[in-house]
RNA sequence: GUGGUCGUAGCUCAGUGGGUUAGAGCGCCAGAUUGUGGCUCUGGAGGUCGCCGGUUCGAGUCCGGUCUUCCACCCCA
């Protein structure tokens, strides 16, 4: 038999010991701060109908879905003809109909709409699940990664967005990473596409807008010039881009006076003056900017959008979201707006390794382990075991009557503080032997002394 | 999907203009030390040099293909 080389699909990572605890404290960290804001946690399925999942995210969105084939003879209902035209696209479709999701947001537009007799109005709910996208991996980016999720549905008060700024503001204070929170509003942006006589190119307009600040202008133009966006239109585009630097200081007047005449860029601006206004009421850590390039590629989003990206470490954004107005009208429920944040784990904890910011301690091991002279000596020792995990301390037997040397060098690789030695001379005088393995020193305890002295020395 | 890059021991990596038996450090196992870990010393195990093919008397080394890794673009947490 020939062995096979174990290995895991690219973009996707294996956690040992020392990152799953890192990784819980980034998850615990958030779910309190979610639960003092009042979210409530769920979950949902790893897959989804394809149909709850294809035409939200976008042509690209589409195409980095994972679709799962068919149980049982998926080909059944192919005739040759289809098979043989070499249309994988179409073809995936009729073997495929469920697929891994690829946000949490909307399998989260689909549950409520499922569930909209037993939810209480506004909702505010929380989820933390990995997510999976056929993207190529590269830096900060993986196939499979958790995302944690914050939304309210059934509300348009932008009291709301308030509140998740907030909430990101809290959660990279407690996790210690200093970011940038960057601004924008879709209908702003709906604004500009209007003003420049291309109201229906505006998801061209905001992706070519988005490259700004990484590409530059001429970058940017030639982009829009490609997809067939007419000079003069490019240019009263960049008038609007030489406004980004004041517009930074959040009073957005000038922009005002330039898009009076489209109304939803007037109302866009109007959110946004609101909300910024309401953020005076806050004492944030974090930087908060007006960016009029930031554009976010999900369709979904039809008012404010947010970024979070870390001050110190280039990685793309470590949380982004915004306001979708419709995503439970394609499942049948209208009118109900929704606002939500997605925190990224693995790029938190890519940035947080990166500045050195986790606890030193190895996670969880026991705190005494007793050492195996033999069966008989290792039976005594499970009744001593039983007591001390009453008490609450973490203790474990070695199980194999290896040397004492090897079962030492166990503890101290495991970095387990104390072991303890009960033989033969031990049992007879109902006591044990208790070697600090820092200090190197021993001491004779009873079972009751031990308790107690486990217990005070942590 | 496009462009580039990497692959040698469990891990991190050396390996001359192709040339006999492919190395180091760390880790692992054993011994020095039969109930005492870390430090030290001694010895040992462990490799189809990613895979397939080609050039050559001879390939870890050169050429082609393929897979993998990482990076950039697109897009994104």
């Amino acid at each position: 038999m020939s062995t096979q080389k174990p290995g895991i699909p690219k973009g996707t990572r294996d956690f040992g010991p020392v990152e799953t605890a890192r990784r819980n404290l980034i998850f615990i960290s958030i779910s309190n701060v979610f639960e003092k804001y009042g979210y409530v946690r769920i979950e949902t399925p790893s897959m989804e109908y394809l149909d709850t999942l294809l035409g939200k995210y976008g042509e690209e969105g589409d195409k980095l879905l994972y679709k799962i084939l068919n149980s049982g003879d998926f080909l059944s209902g192919l005739d040759q003809k289809e098979l043989s035209s070499g249309d994988s696209n179409s073809i995936s479709l009729r073997i495929a109909e469920k697929g891994l999701r690829y946000d949490l947001t909307v399998p989260f537009a689909r549950y409520v709409v499922q569930h909209q007799h037993e939810i209480v109005f506004p909702f505010k709910r929380y989820q933390i699940q990995p997510v999976w996208r056929a993207d190529r991996p590269q830096k900060g980016r993986y196939r499979e990664f958790c995302q944690c999720d914050a939304d309210v549905i059934g509300s348009d008060s932008l009291f709301n967005e308030l509140e998740l700024i907030r909430i990101t503001d809290e959660v990279f204070e407690r996790l210690g990473i200093k970011v940038k929170i960057k601004l924008n509003n879709r209908k702003i942006l709906a604004g500009f596409a209007e003003y420049i006589g291309y109201p229906e190119r505006l998801t061209d307009i905001t992706t070519a807008l988005d490259k700004f600040e990484k590409a530059g202008v001429e970058n940017v133009k030639l982009e829009l010039q490609e997809k067939g966006i007419k000079n003069e239109a490019i240019q009263e585009l960049e008038r609007i881009l030489f406004l980004q630097e004041e517009e930074k200081l959040m009073k957005p007047d000038r922009l005002k006076t330039l898009l009076r005449d489209t109304r939803t860029g007037l109302l866009g601006i109007e959110e946004l003056t609101t909300l910024l206004e309401y953020c005076g009421q806050l004492r944030l850590r974090a930087s908060l900017e007006f960016d009029l390039t930031l554009a976010r590629g999900l369709n979904y989003y039809t008012g404010a959008i947010i970024e979070v990206t870390s001050a110190d470490v280039e990685i793309g954004s470590l949380c982004a979201g915004g306001r979708y107005d419709d995503l439970t009208g394609i499942f049948g429920l209208k009118n109900v707006s929704g606002v939500g944040i997605s925190f990224g784990a693995e790029r938190i904890y890519d940035v947080m390794l990166q500045l050195n910011l986790f606890p030193k301690e190895i996670p969880g091991s026991s705190k005494v382990i007793f050492v195996n002279f033999g069966e008989k000596e290792a039976i005594h020792c499970i009744g001593l075991l039983e007591k001390l995990r009453d008490a609450g301390i973490a203790a474990e037997l070695y199980p194999d009557p290896a040397k004492l040397k090897k079962q030492l060098a166990y503890a101290d690789a495991r970095n387990v503080p104390f072991v303890a030695l009960v033989g033969g001379d031990e049992i007879r005088q109902s006591v044990i032997t208790l070697r600090n393995m820092s200090t190197g020193t021993q001491e004779v305890f009873t079972i009751d002394k031990l308790k107690e002295y486990l217990i005070h020395n942590a």
